[in-house]
This record gives structure tokens, sequence and C-alpha cells, in this order.
DNA sequence: GATGAATGAGCATTCATTCAT
DNA sequence: CATGAATGAATGCTCATTCAT
């Protein structure tokens, strides 16, 4: 089992040096200190350890986010949380969340993983659960799933992706508090 | 002028088609009909090729940016018509955009063009020098750079971003209202 | 350890009907049967093949000049066995020695290699240790070690040159009685 | 004609840099300032250029060394000026001797020259004219012209190879009286 | 004489993956 | 479980040479 997070680790860090595509199994190897032939043992390619490290911090992100509505005891205060969690979770987990954004090509990232469209089919459930009563209730706007996602956490993401690219100066939790504002005005102020 | 032309169409289509970093210089050559040391003889290399792309497509953006900024009668005129040309571009450059947006090389490109790092510059100033004095006067609220760009555009990256990966079911321009109104709302609300 | 000397010996040969620069890859491949991946699973390049076999060859050619000095019981038969070494090492290695000396890439080799280096500063220090308590008792002449090397083995490099480019119609073993005498007559004739 | 000249010159340069394998047309373009079609239009080939420029420095380099016999008073002066106009020549002409020195690849010196060959067969013919008299008269020993050569030049060929490469901290002219001196010993001692 | 766009064969090197031990 | 030698397709790039203008 040691072997197993030994590669995992080397291969979150060498995807974090060079990209999935440009990071090589040499590398993970090196990191490691693991052979080729361990690396296959426990994972059939490449792809199979972006996918598992993809799946993993996706799958800790969102259990962080539904934590955050599920929480809350107010709409705003779960609508502002999810904003907290968001930049939180960025902060602290830097090299996977730079995996989880910044990595862009599809065929790495596979939506051909069932495991992760089960995750993501959860997730947006879950989430959908949680604002569809609030909605109703008129404490949220009916705005399209898609829509809702971009006022929401939109500006937060588009912060954390500067950020994690370095080209930020202020820090993401400074940056919290008017991002959190702005998500719940954005999701209730009328038109 | 026309091989160079047609140099840059077919790349255009290969790097939309594989990337740039899994795109070949020889799906280029097939796509251009151009032979190998043509290709080579107008530019020094396969990056050399997708900066020259992305600078003209960022310039083209860019340019759009600033115009309706420029245009716009008042501030909330300029600070929503700015959203609608991010949307409205992005749904008539499909390939620049998505070869912009989703392009996971962005920081090889970007690190690597001093045309770039000049656009950028010069870009930034404008939009700037538009904002400042309205922030002064009291039309937008007090942010920083960083934040104000997210809470303005954010939402619409958000959104262009999932529509460009195929993601979204509803079109750029049905959002494109509501993002408007929102981002003028998030740059005046008070907090 | 096969395949390694395979691909040692193959590029022997596909170095010595082309040269370093010419011969090819895909020539060290065919002859000796490795993959391109096999070969590069050995060494790290082209250069790091040309310079292990330069680096044994030298070697090889070195130790067998100290040892004619060592074993011989006077002066004058330690300047002379390593003439008749000089060429008969030439004579019974033609390969590696066409190599040694007639590759024009020599000083691409000769700089990129520490390990070669080493083996010149080691072989110019014994030489030197032959040679100089010789020079006090007065047996040879105080030269630099510069005149001394071009008076004792020049003659030999430039008829054995000569030889190994086909452009000698008399043997080196021939030669050897009297440029070995030449060159003790060099070393030791005064002024 | 200047076009020609500046061409030749630019080649020189090239090859000195980088060899005549690896200097390129595109380098003897970008040191001559003419254009890739004026080179063609001027030589057949690469090969062409380095036979040209190998062909002109050889007989400058011959016809000094033949004028140095002639215009000795007896046959020591003749056997050590010659000596003297190696030296001086190498060191008068660094990048020229270094391409007819260390250039060793056969397939780009051309012996496929019939210029170079028939230049050579002259040379041959006219040093030989100058020893045969002087080999009946007694004045210098009967040796078969390869070991004539080898003890009249090689000591002075192999110090200027050092010289060339850089690898000498000795003058050549100041080596000079030391070889010359030596190669007169060697042409006329006894056994 | 001069220009430079165009050609395409050829090269060194990389890398995910397999498999015998 | 682990090792590392072996595979070979694929890639970006170079460069001497040709030729229409």
């Amino acid at each position: 089992m040691s072997r197993r997070t030994d590669i995992l680790d080397a291969a979150m860090a060498e995807f974090t040096a060079h990209g999935v595509i440009d990071g090589s199994i040499a590398g993970i190897r090196r990191r490691s200190g693991a052979s080729v032939g361990s690396i296959y043992h426990h994972f059939h390619s490449k792809e199979d350890i972006a996918t598992t490290l993809y799946v993993e911090g996706m799958r800790d992100y969102q259990r962080g986010f539904v934590s955050a509505l599920e929480d809350a005891a107010t709409t705003q205060a779960g609508v502002e949380d999810a904003v907290y969690h968001h930049l939180g979770w960025i902060a602290q987990n830097r090299d996977v969340a730079r995996f989880l954004l910044l990595e862009r090509d599809a065929r790495v990232i596979a939506a051909s993983s069932d495991a992760l469209r089960l995750l993501n089919r959860r997730f947006f459930r879950a989430v959908l659960d949680w604002t569809k009563p609030r909605v109703q209730a008129g404490e949220l706007r009916a705005l399209t799933p898609e829509i809702l996602t971009a006022l929401w956490i939109g500006p937060s993401q588009d912060l954390a992706r500067h950020w994690l690219a370095g080209r930020s100066r202020i820090s993401l939790s400074d940056a919290a508090p008017e991002l959190a504002g702005a998500a719940w005005r954005s999701l209730t102020a009328a038109p």
C-alpha cells in the first residue's frame, strides 16, 4: 500500500511540475523510487494514475462543498460558506487544485472515467437538492444551473486560476469576503 | 503571404483538434499542403506558430473589449457591453477562443512571448485608464484589479469555458443579459 | 551485458564507416540488432557512445605505452619500445586507431568527457615520471613536454595517419626501426 | 568577383567555427550577406566551396614550401627552411591551417577533386626533384618518401596540431629551431 | 547576377508500455 | 510484488539544393 501511495505522491509532484501530458513515467519513477514495472503493476497506464489523482482530489473538494451547504444555518450562510470553502480548499491544496483547475486536456482527465462521471452526477444532484427548495421558497433566484454556477463560483474560480498561476498578488482569504458577498447578491438580487 | 496564412489556418485547426502539445507539424503539413521545410521557413518552431496565433487572437479580443468600453455612453453601458463583447466574441470565434481559454500550455506561451507581454500590459493599462476615473467619481466600487476582473468577467469566463468544452446546453447570448446585469451589480452594489 | 557490447561493437563499425557525425543511430541499430529504445536505455546519446569508445580505446593505447616504458631495461629501450608500441598498436587496432586519430570531432569528444580528461592527466603524469629522472641524469635532453612529444611520436603519428587513410604503401612495422632510431637520436643528440 | 570572395571568406569563417560538415549554407549566408541562391550561383555545392578553399590554401602552402627549398643555398638550409616555413605559414594562416590540418573528413576534402590531385602530384614531384640528387650525392639518407616526410615534417605537424587545437603553451616560432635541427639530424645521421 | 520561398529526406531523441526473470 | 531491459512508433527540426521571378 505504501508503494501505491508513494507512486501517487510522486505522480502528483510530476504532474504539478510538467502537466499530465509532459509529465513522464520516468519522472514518476525517479520521484517515487519505484521501478517502471512496479508502477505498471499498480496502475494500468499513465492516464489511470492521472484519473485516480483527479477523482480523489475532486471527491475531497466536493465533499467539503456539500458539507458547507449542509452545515449552514441559513441560505445566505450556505451560499457564502461554499465560496469560502472553494477558496480555502484551493489555498490548502495548491498542487491538487492546480491539477484540477489548470489541467485542461480532455483526453487526460477523461470524462471516460466512470468513477468521475458518477462522482459528478452525485455532486450536482446534492447541490441541486440544496438549492431547489430554496428557489421555490423564493430565497434564491430561478436560474439555470449553468448560470447559477457561473455567478456563484465563477469569480472565485477566475481569481483562483490567476493565483495558482502565480499572477495574483492578493491572497485568496483576503478576497473571500468580497467574493462571498458578491455571490450572495448575484444569486438573490432582483434583475 | 498566402503560404504563411495557409499554415496559420492549418495550425489553428490542428491545435483546435489536438491541442498545442499533441498537435503535430505533420498535421499542420497535411492540412496546409505546405512542406515541412516551408513551415520552418516561415516560423522558427511549433511554439512560434502557437504564439503567433495566440497573440493575434488575443489582440483581436482585447481590441474589441477596449472599444466596447470607449464607445459606451455611460459607465453602466461600458461594464455591460464589455460582458456582451466577451461572450459575443467567444461565440463568434469558437476555435480561437478555445485556444486562448482552454489551451493548457498557456503558461509556456505566455512566458515566452515578448509581444504577448506588451499586449497584455497595454490592455490592462487601457482598462485601468477607463475604470480609475469612474472609481474616483464613485460610479464603481474601489476594488483591487484582480477582484474587479473576477467579478466583472469571472462568471462569463466560467460559463464560456463550459460552453466551449461542450458541457453547456444554453447559448452564450441567452445568458448574456443576466451576466451583464450581475456584473454591473457586483461592481457597484454596496458591500 | 551482451546487448551493451553488441551496441558498442556496432557503433565502432558504424563510426569507422561514416565518422561520428554522419554515423547514424539507425546504422548502429541495423548493425547491432538492438532497438532504438534499447540503445538509449544503455547510453544517453550518440555522443555518449562515441565518448565511451574513445575513452576505452585511449585507455588501452595508453596502458600499452606506459607498460613499454616501465618494462624497458634501459632508457634507449624505453624510448624505442614506445615507438614500436605506438606503431604496433595502431596496426593491431586499425578501426579504433582510425577513430582516435582521424575523428574530426575529437575536440567535441575530448572536451565533454571528464573520464577522458582524467585519463589524459594520469597518462601525461606517468610519462613525465618516467622521463624526468632520466633528463636529470642527462640521458635525455631537457625539452618542453610538447617538443619532446613531437620529436618522439610525431613522425610515427604522421606516418600512421597516412597509413590509416590508405595513402601509404609501406607497412608500419617496416618503418618502425627507422622511426624508433630517429626518435632516440632526436631526444638525445646534442643541439 | 567581390560576391564570390565574400562567400569564400564567409565560408572560411563558418568552417573554422563549425567544421565543414556542421558548417551550414545558412551560416555562410548569414556571414556573407549573400542569398542562398547567389551562393549556388557561384558554387555547385557546399563541397565545392570547401574544395576551393582547400585547394587555394594548399597551393599557397606548397608554393612557400617549394620556394624555401629552391631559395636555400645549402641542403641543410633547405631542410631547415622548409621546417621554418611549415611552422611560420601555420602561425600566419591559423584559420586556413586549421582547415587543412584538422579537417579530416575524407569525403569533404575530396581526393575527388582533380585540381587537388594535380596540385599534390606537382608538389611531390617538386620536392622529389629537390631531394633526389641530394640523396644521390650522399647529403641526405636514402629513405622512402613516406618516412622522409614523417621525419622531416612529422614533429612540426604534431606540434602544430596541438597548437591549433589550443593545447600548446609554447609558440611555434620558439619551437622552430629545435624542430628544424632535429629534422636535419634525422635526415642525415647514420642509422 | 541576385533573391528567397519551397522541398523532403533524414536525424537524434522521447516515452508509454510489455514481459521475462 | 518488484525489477529493468527491450520495444518501436512518433516527433520536432535541420539543411543542402532547386527554381521561378
